[in-house]
DNA sequence: GTAGTTATTGACTTTTTGTTCAGTAATGAA
DNA sequence: TTCATTACTGAACAAAAAGTCAATAACTAC
């Protein structure tokens, strides 16, 4: 006799990893209140009743999603910055064109999309967001541009603007194809977007 | 005998567009799903029972929004760029400049987040924004560099490309101010941060 | 003033979906 | 194999918000 193969398995450990990967998923798709708990735990391999168990009610889900998506990603630019020598128009391309790799890849990059959508209605979840990703790799770009100013490659500008300038369209390019990628008739290579908006920008930042 | 001053008045021609101004202004605000009929109506002036008088239901509704808000506002750029004489990176300035200044003002600058916020939950609609307003804001700034390559005044680069790259900082910058004024310790000026970009941009196109 | 018309109301019904929990079956220890 | 433990299920419950409609009050024409 052959072991009659269980329905479910018991994977205390492993469920809220996947509940909270199914939960982005869907969020970043459909947004917060469009999202329905049956259809996460659907995708996540379990029940309705399942989810209750690992999460307080949907708001908590929702921001176990955000927090657990959006932490780990700066530290390593940031070391990047601390480390690099030479030209500062290099470390720049690198930050970019990193960044858009991770942007094609990772699923965790529906979250901005998510977070423009929902800031309104999760006020506290916003602050979060805000100081731990924007202003903190806005200050990461802004430190870059400082230090080339001082280093005389870049003219002299406001390093915050610049920063602003430096990371709204590589976000905005992202968002954009989340959101149309179904009716775009040309969609954007982020890559090939990514490379172009880097040269306009270095030779915009040079002096005269 | 005063008269008794009614309680309500009937006011059928004005009634739709007070409606959709409400719907307008809380979808922008909340989004779709997260708005209650109730509010818009109350919003409004009127009870829920008057919207489903003009409007088949909330999706329709939604549509009606969009609809109307969406259509007006590139006529006028378009014809600019028809009529221009002189350099075309004066042009560029006059277009941005005007666009940051009626981003501040109207309210149907909502939209862009909304429809962002939206998009995939409403595919027909998506199209509908994406042929109304962002291909075709596109195609205007593309047309405007591309004359600027053919007079000389700009460098060889992709028309297409270019354009998203001076349109997506704006409409970022714009969408992150409404997401997150509340958080956002250091708010930009919109119309400061177009002419910063604006700056970027032309010293970007120029022949090396 | 009066009567007929209809724009508007507000209470009601329906639908949807978040939330609960008693029961069930997987697991590990004895 | 048996038993105790508990992760998980699924059906039932409750709340919230969409959608309906008979009654009402504002208006218009006579």
């Amino acid at each position: 006799m052959n072991t009659p193969l269980p329905r479910w398995q018991r994977r205390k450990d492993a469920r809220p990893a996947e509940i909270i990967q199914a939960a982005l998923t869907l969020f970043a798709d459909k947004g917060f209140a469009a999202t329905r708990l049956d259809d996460v735990a659907k995708l996540a391999g379990v029940t309705k009743g399942t989810v209750y168990l690992y999460f307080e009610n949907k708001e908590e889900l929702f921001k176990a999603v955000v927090r657990e998506t959006v932490v780990p990603a700066l530290e390593f630019a940031e070391t990047l910055v601390e480390e690099h020598q030479g030209a500062w128009s290099d470390l720049l391309w690198q930050l970019l064109s990193s960044w858009a790799e991770r942007m094609e890849h990772a699923t965790s990059s529906g979250i901005s999309r998510l977070m423009i959508a929902e800031a309104t209605n999760f006020p506290e979840l916003a602050r979060f967001y805000v100081d731990e990703v924007v202003v903190r790799s806005r200050r990461l770009f802004a430190d870059v541009i400082s230090r080339g100013i001082q280093s005389g490659e870049f003219r002299e500008v406001d390093p915050m603007m610049a920063a602003r300038a430096v990371t709204a369209p590589l976000v905005m390019i992202k968002v954009w194809k989340q959101s149309f990628s179904l009716c775009d008739t040309e969609p954007v290579d982020l890559k090939a977007f990514a490379r172009f908006h880097f040269d306009l920008l270095v030779q915009g930042l040079r002096h005269r």
